[in-house]
DNA sequence: GAGCAACTTCTACGTCACGTAGAAGTATGA
DNA sequence: TCATACTTCTACGTGACGTAGAAGTTGCTC
């Protein structure tokens, strides 16, 4: 699995952010709206897309299992395949596992963890 | 930092792997050797490139700040810039730093590791 | 039940990353 | 100074991705 192009990314973003799935058009709506407000995070801003576009990209993510669709109901709808959280930390996993000597890296990614993170994960994993 | 492509990865493989800083020529034999013997992994089976394409491959890792080359010495020496387990724990952070909700990543993340992986996070993270 | 409006599918083009390498330039030992 | 080895420059094919028009399908409405 590759890392997404930008579009992809913010159409992930909306699906993941909204609980219900979305159509199309909503999503085209949101991408042209989203001026990205509180994060600030770079990127697409206020994008005024034609829907067909949107409609390809959420295709391209469908292939690539990221998305699913409800070709029931005539205004498909579109939602994200597995939380944010679990894409992630599932990339995460991948990344883990491209390199042979995971406890070296274990130990590297530790090392750079934030106290928060770290407590997090203390919890996490608990005694035993 | 985005994902490398099968070359590229496939030399820095050789650049972990190998303590020394080597020269486009010597990465060349490697990669036209490298039969993958021991951990079959998929992936190019023994390309016989030209050096040229070495070079190239090398001048983007360059680029790209994943290798670093003596322009001293005539035949010109590449070496990682950082080691395997850096680099994928940086990836790894990157991943997650990807994701507004880090605790809820790092949630799915330990939950899907292994127990051997589990003990080693335990140690590293140790008391405190 | 015919037509319009909304939605989807098909096809396509530009750009960029990457695999690949030839041609030309430069240094270095004999 | 000349050949040899190495590097740089330039380039092409492919595939991913942003982008969207054209054509097809469906469903509501009069």
């Amino acid at each position: 699995m590759a890392s997404l192009g930008e579009l992809e990314r913010a159409v992930m973003d909306l699906l993941w952010a909204g609980q219900e799935a979305a159509t199309a058009n909503t999503l085209r709506d949101l991408l042209a709206q989203s001026t990205r407000p509180q994060d600030g995070s770079a990127g697409h801003e206020g994008k005024d897309l034609a829907v067909t576009t949107v409609l390809t990209v959420l295709s391209r993510l469908e292939r690539k299992g990221l998305v699913e669709r409800e070709r029931g109901t005539r205004p498909h709808r579109y939602q994200a395949v597995s939380s944010r959280a679990d894409h992630t930390a599932e990339l995460m996993h991948e990344v883990l596992g491209s390199a042979p000597d995971r406890e070296a890296v274990l130990a590297r990614f530790i090392g750079s963890v934030t106290d928060n993170e770290a407590e997090t994960l203390r919890k996490l994993l608990g005694r035993s």
